[in-house]
RNA sequence: GCCGAAGUGGCGGAAUGGCAGACGCAGCAGACUCAAAAUCUGCCGAGGGCAACCUCGUGAGGGUUCGAAUCCCUCCUUCGGCACCA
């Protein structure tokens, strides 16, 4: 007998330990069948899930489930990214150990996804934290560092004073992501990777990855930032005996609007560009720079980044003059506050007539406005003195080029610059190369030493891992532990055997997340980060699914990683698509991005800082964790932003407990017959039309409407269950529920594994075969179409489907409302679109 | 400023050129109950009408079409990203 209450408790318990105890959601290397790498983006362990992380993890586990019940051989892993600054900051406050706190916290987050019933294979799991999988971080750093892809430089970095080096994408208007503090400028050395390098591979494989959204591609494509132009070299001959050994005496810019060169009236330069100090001291101007290059590094933090454009433009002139190639016109040069030293050169040509900051400069400082663009047919309309024009046009005043439109100008300057050895065509990046350390402790030990004779020095391949001391101090929490651990680091120069220092820096956890995806391939390998053929199995993943936050960040380390391991020769990735839809990738690692919305409550997002969470634990208790699955499908598409409903909840608790109950009532049925009624043949329609719907959906991830056609499948089994009452039909509703159980399954995996059984199914409901439907089962054999007069329904026909187009038009005349309405007028054209309406437009 | 996403009942949303509001929540009325909870049944965009029905209605305005929430143009609002990018 099946218990009159749906005790979720006892049932999710139980199957969670089923699924366990049989290894289900284990992914096996050599299965024959197509493969399927389902992804999600593995959490931070903050200790207690919330109905935020609930909603993220539910998604990508129902494409698992499905997947897996159409007989894919489906790897859905997850791990821990357990590195960074939260662990620091909990041991900082708690006087505990960061390793012993985020052992608790992964502990309990592991329990917590269990307790959900998530189809994660945990054979796989990988912790960043553990020595056995950073040990492989700190291969790959030295094998980029033995690429040539990793160097050392001096480079001014965010300096936030609670958290230190921040990546550009950690600074949030000119604060810390983390703890709002002001984030400051400091020259540091650091280990950089070559990303620039790629960065023309990173931009063009955008373009071929059909499988994520525009905005997301589009995001990478503004970071990544491409600008094609011209560099150009002024010479200047003042400073030819200052600039030391490697530099030229000259300044080079790049423009993208080279056809405007002959309206260049004065030089623009940031305050720290590299010959600054060279200019000033050729100038006179020395401590007038020095001055003015601090007043702006204030003034820049003064103003955030937000609106640095509104700032009013100042310069200092720094008395020496450079030269145009072009025709020979010497130029003032000034440092500004409105060029930075970050992107190009950190010099510009100043051309105030067709630039708007150029003119506003040029307007305070009283200098020279020329025209030397206009319109390409006819003559300017603007007043140059009082705007700056824009506008690409025809060149005016500029010597031999006058007359040339854009792209004919471009070509021949370019070509000229290039035979004088002045400059030329040239591309232009946004990205800049990644800044690999942080002074912090809580991350992998980035494996260099330092040693007085031999200068820097990778740690050899055999010492690995280089782990972290057991015990941290955090006497003096301005400095990483690491720096006040003397001992920790004495090491033994590899090079000539003498005593050498560790690096006391630790790696950017974004390193460690850049890879996990191929460690999940072969977690357990002692040898090597990933064995080539195990990758070249499971590589690309076919769906990854995470938040947008990552949209560039973590996806395009990830993407760099992957193109740098693949050109290594350590990577193959060209595993086709298992839907034939999207084109084989050569070195991108995921196929398909999907990325959901956020959670909100009362407003805002649902996170343990804003204290605003709903605990997933007492979700679980109180309504199960099948309940707390479905609302979080439910509440709207996956890809939109969603904000947390009790009510909501409860609406689906209900469903199930409705499921429940039309299960006992029909188990407890007694009388099995074998003939099919006309509510048995009703039953089976809906059946049919139930596993079409939401099958569909569920390959479109439309899985709001895939539960919602779930519950209307139940609404028509009740009502006919009420009709069938007392008759004999409880086979057909066997059925008809075995078929729910399973459309179920991806979304509330629990209870449909318990009605499975119960109603007699074979084996474990997740592993059951995805019920399939018979399209002529869908067509009814009437169909009732509205009648529409002038795009206003007037009426309705009832004929049968199949009925031709003659015998529908005459119906819909005959139809007495219809023919009310076409009284008096004249029918001037007919339309009939099969199946779903009549219009006619009348006069 | 530039790029991207979105705007539909009291609420979450459905419908992507063909009956606007599926499904759910909330609300109202009723049944069961001594009562409550749970459950079940019915109603539920606005205005008009006793009613059958009629008119209006998908951020605003215009357009294309027999027909527009859906396509096109202009504008407004909200959210996200980038930003003195030369």
């Amino acid at each position: 007998m099946v218990p009159e209450q749906y005790n979720f408790t006892a049932i999710e318990s139980r199957w969670q330990a089923q699924w366990e105890e049989r290894g289900t959601f284990r992914a096996v290397d050599d299965d024959p069948r197509p493969k399927l790498y389902v992804l999600q983006m593995f959490p931070y362990p903050s200790g207690d899930l919330h109905a935020g992380h609930i909603r993220n993890y539910v998604i990508g586990d129902a494409v698992a489930r499905f997947w897996r019940m159409r007989d894919y051989n489906v790897m859905h892993p997850m791990g821990f990214d357990s590195f960074g600054l939260p662990a620091e900051q909990a041991a900082i406050d708690r006087q505990i150990q960061p390793s012993f706190w985020i052992e608790r916290c992964v502990a309990n987050s592991r329990r917590q996804f269990k307790r959900y019933g998530f189809s994660f294979d945990w054979s796989r799991e990988v912790v960043t934290s553990d020595p056995a999988y950073y040990r492989w971080t700190q291969w790959l750093f030295l094998k980029f560092y033995e690429m040539g892809l990793i160097y050392r430089k001096q480079i001014e970095v965010n300096w936030c004073p609670e958290h230190g080096v921040l990546a550009n994408d950690e600074v949030k208007e000119g604060t810390c992501w983390r703890c709002d503090s002001p984030v400051v400028r400091q020259k540091m050395e650091q280990w950089c990777m070559r990303t620039t390098q790629y960065a023309k591979r990173l931009l063009d494989g955008l373009d071929r990855l059909p499988g994520w959204t525009d905005a997301v591609r589009t995001m990478q494509r503004n970071w990544i930032g491409e600008s094609s132009g011209t560099h150009i070299s002024f010479a200047v001959p003042d400073i030819a005996e200052l600039v030391p050994d490697g530099f030229a005496p000259e300044l080079t810019v790049f423009t993208t609007r080279v056809d405007t060169i002959f309206g260049c009236t004065f030089m623009a330069i940031a305050p720290d560009h590299p010959l600054a100090e060279f200019l000033a001291q050729a100038g006179g101007t020395a401590d007038q720079l020095q001055q003015f290059a601090a007043d702006c590094a204030r003034e820049a933090l003064e103003y955030g980044v937000a609106d640095a454009e509104d700032k009013p433009k100042r310069g200092l002139r720094l008395g020496v003059d450079c030269v145009n190639p072009f025709n020979g016109e010497t130029l003032p040069v000034f440092a500004t506050n409105y060029v930075v030293s970050d992107f190009g050169t950190g010099a510009v040509m100043a051309v105030p007539g067709h630039d708007t900051r150029d003119h506003a400069f040029a307007r305070e400082y009283g200098l020279a406005i020329r025209e030397v663009i206009v319109p390409l047919e006819g003559e300017s309309t603007v007043d140059i003195q009082q705007e700056a024009c824009v506008e690409k046009g025809r060149c005016v005043n500029s010597g031999p080029y006058d007359g040339l439109d854009f792209p004919a100008a471009k070509e021949q300057m370019d070509a000229w610059l290039a035979e004088q050895g002045q400059g030329g065509n040239a591309i232009q990046y946004r990205l800049r190369d990644w800044n690999m350390g942080r002074q912090r402790f809580w991350g992998a030990p980035i494996p260099m030493v330092h040693c007085d004779g031999c200068g820097w020095q990778p740690v050899p391949v055999a010492e690995l891992p280089v782990e972290l001391p057991d015990e941290a101090d955090y006497s003096d929490i301005r400095v990483s532990p690491l720096a006040n651990d003397k001992q920790w680091q004495q090491a033994k120069c590899p090079a000539c055997g003498g005593t050498a220092t560790r690096d006391t820096d630790t790696m950017t956890t974004f390193m460690c997340s850049a890879w996990y995806f191929l460690r999940f391939c072969d977690p357990h390998n002692e040898q090597a980060p990933f064995a080539a053929d195990k990758v070249a199995a499971w590589l690309p993943v076919d769906y990854y699914v995470g938040g947008k936050e990552h949209a560039v960040g973590h996806l395009l380390y990830s993407r760099f990683v992957t193109q740098a391991l693949h050109d290594a020769g350590l990577l193959k990735l060209t595993k086709a698509d298992h839907e034939h839809k999207l084109p084989e990738l050569a070195d991108e690692p995921f196929r398909r991005l999907f990325n959901q919305g956020i959670v909100y409550k009362d407003g805002a997002k649902m996170s343990k800082s804003r204290g605003n969470v709903v605990s997933a634990d007492d979700l679980a208790e109180r309504y199960g964790a099948d309940t707390a699955r479905l609302f979080a499908f439910f509440g709207g598409p996956a890809d939109q932003d969603l904000e947390w409903s009790t009510s909501g909840v409860e609406g689906c608790h209900r469903f199930l407990k409705r499921v429940w109950r039309l299960a006992r009532a029909v188990l407890n049925g007694q009388a099995i017959s074998d003939t099919c009624g006309d509510i048995c043949r009703q039953a089976v329609r809906a059946r049919h039309r139930a596993v079409a719907g939401v099958t569909e959906d569920l390959v479109n991830w439309r899985f709001n409407t895939a539960i919602a056609k779930q519950m209307e499948y139940l609404n028509e089994l009740e009502s006919l269950w009420q009709q069938a009452d007392g008759t004999d039909e409880s086979q057909a509703f066997q059925s008809a529920l075995l078929a729910l159980s399973q459309l179920l399954s991806p979304f509330a995996p629990h209870i449909a594994e318990e009605l499975w059984q119960r109603l007699g199914g074979m084996g474990l409901c997740c592993d059951s075969d995805w019920p399939l439907y018979d399209p002529q089962m869908l067509v009814e054999d009437t169909v009732e179409l509205p009648v529409q007069i002038n795009g206003k329904v007037r009426g309705r026909i009832t004929v049968a489907t199949e009925a031709a187009e003659e015998d529908v038009l005459a119906a819909a005349l005959a139809d007495e409302r219809v023919a009310q309405w076409l009284e008096g007028k004249q029918v001037v054209k007919r339309i009939y679109v099969p199946g779903r309406m009549v219009t006619l437009v009348v006069k």
